[in-house]
RNA sequence: GGCCCAUUCGUCUAUCGGUUAGGACGUUAGAUUUUCAUUCUAGAAAGAGGGGUUCGACUCCCCUAUGGGCUACCA
């Protein structure tokens, strides 16, 4: 067996018992469609788009509900007014008709859904739905997925719940063909719902709420495009994590989970029923503790993509070491880079507001004195390097915030990034000092 | 309007008749910290409303309210 996913716009397709090509398909469709005839089961209709619209408003202009029912199908233009021989004539003149379904009236159907339990509709509410159409020889979705899924020995039918009113149609269009005994199951899953209760969130919504709702950056033909989680800097893992989330849960308290863990626990009944809103904020909390637990390795290799921009050298044993000192102040994989920037080029300019609390008194002159220091030392490790500078600040009695400040300044250029003494051993004695240097150089005196 | 589905902290959810209604995000307060983060601790925060059934209901049934979906010769 396998499985087959229709996404959007698809008749599903492919897959090793496609039982027919492309070619074939309208003449499958419509051979079906014609044994329902057959079985008077279905109708042609001749009425156009254009009568049935006229219809339409009249009805509702009255306050009436308008539905091509069996109450109004005996009022149009229909092979059930009119002898054989008419309606041959009239699809033999070339007249564009419509196969519609003729719903029964008055009739329970009893359906059942994997995650909703029973479900009971009757027949009266219903309308005849188009099933074929001349014009472009189409089956519309109800035929084609009825015989798609009958012909390629479908299991299980898991859609949005979107679908569900149209269940009744699908299990009539079965019970019509005569297929109820290898009818799938089916499965009807929450929507997901924008951020703000109003509504399902839909493709359409692209970046207007300011957050992707592709997975992949979507450029359509027509010049549109949408971003995706992963020009936003998700990772794949973390976004199919909380997609799993929404709507589902393993009955347990765990959240982050790896594929094979979810695929073992998941189960259909385990999924809730109702809607669930999407929450940006929840989504960025799972892509950051991913980050967090990512291999040094792997996001060296996110990284490495906007350093080649940059024209930047680096050994990959440099990015993963750099990597391994950013990851857990990372939320996107987006913010790799501005975290990680000072790592590969020393600072041009500094962060005024911290130049501006930090930038005085005698703090430039201790700085002076911890450039004398690390410029004696021939080895350049954290912890000679933290056994010196306290050295200096204890024996002095000096403020330890303003001068590891004034330090981080130097080094950074602004108030981010680890340990002074981690950034001064990723990067070296002689990068160091010359950054300090630079430092007392370019900012302006203090007395 | 009609039909269908749903309803536990602000949000995602656990609970499958008996619990101090649990967890997570967010939020608040505190601790750690040379910065930014991280991490840790603590707090506030929920069964839509009304009827039943039952010894007992968040859990089962009905009504109402609210939310969502569908109501195309789209999927």
């Amino acid at each position: 067996k396998w499985c087959g996913i229709v996404v959007d716009e698809g008749v599903s397709v492919g897959g090793p018992h496609d039982p027919y090509r492309q070619s074939e398909r309208s003449e499958i469709y419509l051979k079906y469609a014609l044994e329902l005839l057959a079985k008077g089961d279905a109708y042609y209709a001749f009425d156009t788009a254009d009568e049935l619209t006229a219809l339409r408003k009249e009805k509702e202009a009255r306050g009436e509900a308008f539905a091509y029912n069996f109450e109004v199908r005996t009022q149009l233009r229909t092979s059930l007014n009119m002898s054989a021989q008419e309606v041959e004539q009239l699809i033999a003149d070339g007249t564009q008709y419509v196969i519609r379904y003729k719903m029964p009236e008055n009739q329970e159907i009893v359906m059942q859904d994997l995650i909703r339990g029973q479900v009971v509709v009757n027949s009266s509410t219903l309308d005849d739905k188009v099933l074929y159409k001349s014009m472009d020889h189409l089956p519309t979705y109800h035929l084609a997925n009825i015989v798609d899924d009958h012909l390629m020995e479908i299991s299980h039918v898991i859609r949005g719940e979107e679908w569900l009113p149209s269940l009744p149609l699908h299990y009539m269009l079965y019970h019509s063909l005569g297929w109820t005994a290898t009818q799938p199951e089916f499965a009807h899953l929450p929507l997901i719902l924008k951020p703000d209760g109003k509504g399902k969130l839909s493709k359409r919504d692209g970046d207007k709420l300011g957050f992707a709702v592709f997975p992949l950056l979507w450029q359509p033909e027509n010049g549109d495009s949408a971003r995706g989680f992963r020009e936003d800097g998700f990772l794949p893992e973390a976004f199919i994590n909380m997609l799993a989330l929404l709507g589902w849960s393993p009955g347990d308290d765990r959240e982050i989970m790896t594929m094979d863990e979810m695929v073992e626990s998941f189960s259909l009944d385990k999924v809730s029923r109702s809607g669930a809103r999407f929450d940006p904020d929840k989504a960025r909390w799972i892509n950051a503790e991913y980050i967090h637990h990512a291999p040094n390795a792997l996001l060296a290799q996110y990284l490495e993509p906007t350093l080649r921009e940059n024209n930047i050298q680096a050994t990959d044993q440099y990015t993963e070491h750099v990597c391994a000192l950013i990851k857990e102040r990372a939320t996107l994989i987006t913010d790799l880079w501005p975290l990680s920037k000072f790592y590969f080029v020393a600072p041009t300019e500094y962060d005024a507001k911290v130049v501006a609390k930090f930038w005085k008194g005698d703090n430039p002159k201790h700085l002076g004195e911890i450039l004398e220091i690390v410029r004696a030392m021939t080895t350049f490790t954290a912890s000679e390097m933290e056994a010196v500078i306290h050295e200096l600040i204890q024996s002095q009695g000096l403020p330890m915030g303003g001068v590891m400040n004034t330090l981080r300044l130097a080094l950074v250029g602004a108030n981010m990034g680890a340990s002074c003494f981690d950034i001064m051993e990723t990067l070296g004695g002689p990068e160091s000092v010359s950054r300090i240097e630079n430092a007392l150089e370019r900012l302006p005196k203090t007395d």
